[in-house]
RNA sequence: GGUGCGGUAGUUCAGCCGGUUAGAAUACAGGCCUGUCACGCCUGGGGUCGCGGGUUCGAGUCCCGUCCGCACCGCCA
């Protein structure tokens, strides 16, 4: 036994005890006649006091003492004359009697505390160093909380974790996929999952009726703050349900979490919204509606002004900002600025401003008359105090553009504080997605995604109307999850393939499986799956998803600790029957 | 594939319109200090200014290329 305590669980009551404690020396404050040590390990912080009157050898050896050293201390509990509130131990002290050195550490690249002079690169490379620091550490206590709590949730409900393979086949639809060669098959490769989609659907074909599994997943696409190649999902199916049974589900799932994990009680059924209705009033699927500025259209209002802008314009559509009257030139310009940035794309940006004493001023008063900018104020419900922000152009287009700008004042503006969770059911999305590069319609969500029983009369008449059955989860403006019901019938799911273009050998080749096994008595079913990464970094309110995971990878998908992807070894390329082309410039 | 920002002591950064010996903080080492807990004080060592080329009397600074990192767009059914 290394140690019959550890560095966080000592307190006043145990004053007096001998105990024996391991962990990493923190931090040695050298006071003369005494030093202080602090020892760390994964529960705490306990401060070790040597005495040169007591034992003046063992005090010069604790001196000696580097950063990150990892030792054992035998000693014995006192209360402290000088107490550290901030320490949950820092009413008491260890005198120590005897130490051990159980193993030296080099000097640490970077400070390991919470407010680390490490950047993220150096952290990256030595990430072993990094989870020692309690703020990363904290991160995946809170995801290992989270996983045991979902756990608990499904298995409540009937759940089975089933696990299903990582070596799959390649579908060259959506994602790019990873690929492993296979040695005994030459010439042939596995695909590393993007999901285990087909997979739960045969479950419930198998009559396991209630499936789920925290399930990694891969895509070989680029990376963001909050994108890794490899992540996790929380991927769930359910037979003999509707929509409505899968959201009831899963809406308690997310309650759940909120409720055992952060202590969040959502009493009210979470708010829906429609596709259609988010787009119009967000210009965005998944909307943050922590906050107000929802669109307000006034195409009809603007045109016949002599402003070509918006006369030629398909959509004008705008924003009403609480209390910016007040913006000076210098914002506004910084306003255009943004919008006109390349990622954003639009070509100006008109303001108005609505003094509290009702005077007007805007960007465009050489077309328009008070009397017309207090019309567009009145439909867009501004109030004296206000700044209006409107943008022109095509509609879709244009919707993007103001959801930008409209999350860009909600965050100058503070609304959007990461301690306020609003989720929101996205529903009634579209099936079907229309690609102007290939001409040929998408599977919006997936092809297996059953179409709303109103509107199949319309699959063939009105394809892109057509809606499907189903529904994104979305928290504060990210896509927390998503689901939908199956298509079970053979028959519709030949039109399906159909009209995204398969050919029936094409549909055979790649779902053939999934086809045949429909064929014997499929139920009725539909599930979720939840981004269990995001998730986390949501309720450990980060911006990154990075943080969440142990070992995540970087922008350009290599993880810079152990230098991978790397080359193959000329032995292994021809074990493997491989050859790699020449790279290109 | 594209856009933006960045790369200077171990680390995080400053370094102006190109100018003489490249700074600060922190970390590290040595010394002093008996109640510290971001201890304090004194001293010290520490630099291929990412890399390559160019302009110039002179480049950390300007230009071109390149590599790396971060954020974003495309992409992510």
């Amino acid at each position: 036994m290394y140690r019959d305590k550890t560095c966080g669980e000592l307190r006043l009551s145990d004053a007096g005890k001998p105990v024996t404690l391991a962990g990493w020396v923190q931090r040695t404050r050298k006071m003369g006649g005494m030093t202080f040590v602090d020892v760390r390990d994964r529960y705490g912080i306990t401060q070790v006091v040597f005495n040169n009157d007591t034992d003046a050898a063992l005090c010069e050896r604790a001196n000696k003492l580097g950063r990150e050293f990892v030792v054992q201390v035998k000693g014995t509990v006192a209360e402290r004359t000088s107490k550290n509130p901030h320490l949950p131990t820092g009413d008491i002290e260890i005198i120590a009697e005897s130490f051990k050195v159980l193993n030296r550490s080099e000097v640490p690249p970077f400070t390991i505390e919470d407010n680390t002079d490490g950047g993220d690169d150096l952290r990256m490379k030595y990430r072993y160093l990094d989870l020692r620091r309690p703020g990363v550490r904290s991160n995946l206590e809170l995801r290992h909380r989270m996983a045991f709590e979902i756990r608990r949730y499904l298995d409540a409900h009937d759940f089975l974790e089933i696990e299903t393979p990582i070596l799959v086949k390649s579908t060259p639809e959506g994602a790019r996929d990873f690929v492993v060669p296979s040695r005994m098959n030459p010439g042939e490769f596995y695909a590393l999952p993007q999901s285990p989609q087909l997979f739960k659907q045969l479950l419930m074909v198998s009559g396991f009726d209630r499936y789920f599994q925290i399930a990694k997943c891969f895509r070989d696409e680029d990376l963001r703050a909050d994108r890794q190649p490899e992540f996790t999902q929380i991927d769930c199916e359910m037979s003999f349900v509707e929509q409505e049974d899968v959201i009831r589900m899963f809406e308690g799932l997310v309650k759940h979490i909120f409720k055992y994990v952060k202590n969040i009680d959502f009493t009210d059924p979470f708010p829906r919204m429609t596709w259609n209705d988010a787009m119009r009033l967000y210009g965005s699927d998944k909307p943050d509606i922590r906050f107000g500025m929802k669109f307000v259209e006034l195409t009809d209002l603007v045109k016949g002004h002599g402003f070509s802008v918006m006369d030629d314009a398909e959509l004008t559509v705008g924003i009403a900002v609480p209390g910016c009257a007040g913006y000076t030139r210098k914002q506004t310009d910084e306003l255009t600025e943004f919008v006109k940035r390349p990622q954003i794309g639009a070509k100006g940006l008109v303001w108005v401003k609505i003094a509290e004493d009702g005077t007007i001023k805007s960007s465009v008063g050489k077309f328009f008359s008070d009397d017309d900018l207090r019309a567009w104020a009145e439909r867009m419900d501004a109030k004296p105090g206000d700044m209006l922000l409107l943008l022109s152009g095509p509609a879709m287009k244009t919707r993007k553009q103001l959801c930008e700008l409209r999350l860009e004042m909600g965050n100058r503006l503070g609304l959007r504080p990461k301690n306020v969770f609003a989720p929101l059911w996205v529903i009634d999305f579209p099936l079907f997605e229309w690609d102007e590069e290939t001409q040929r319609y998408y599977a919006m969500h997936h092809p297996f995604t059953s179409p709303n029983p109103e509107d199949v009369p319309l699959l063939h008449t009105d394809t892109g109307k057509v809606r499907a059955t189903a529904y994104d989860i979305v928290v504060n403006g990210t896509e927390l999850g998503g689901g939908s019901i199956r298509i079970h019938d053979s028959e519709l799911q030949d039109t399906m393939f159909e009209l995204l273009g398969f050919t029936p050998e094409k549909a055979h080749e790649q779902f053939g499986f999934l086809m045949d096994a429909f064929k014997y008595g499929a139920p009725p079913h539909g599930g979720l799956a939840l981004g269990f990464d995001r998730f986390v970094s949501m309720l450990a309110e980060l911006d990154s998803i990075r943080d969440t995971i142990a070992f995540p990878k970087n922008n350009s998908g290599r993880d810079v600790m152990n230098e991978s992807p790397s080359p193959l070894d000329p032995a292994q390329l021809e074990e493997l029957n491989l050859e790699v082309l020449p790279l290109k410039k």
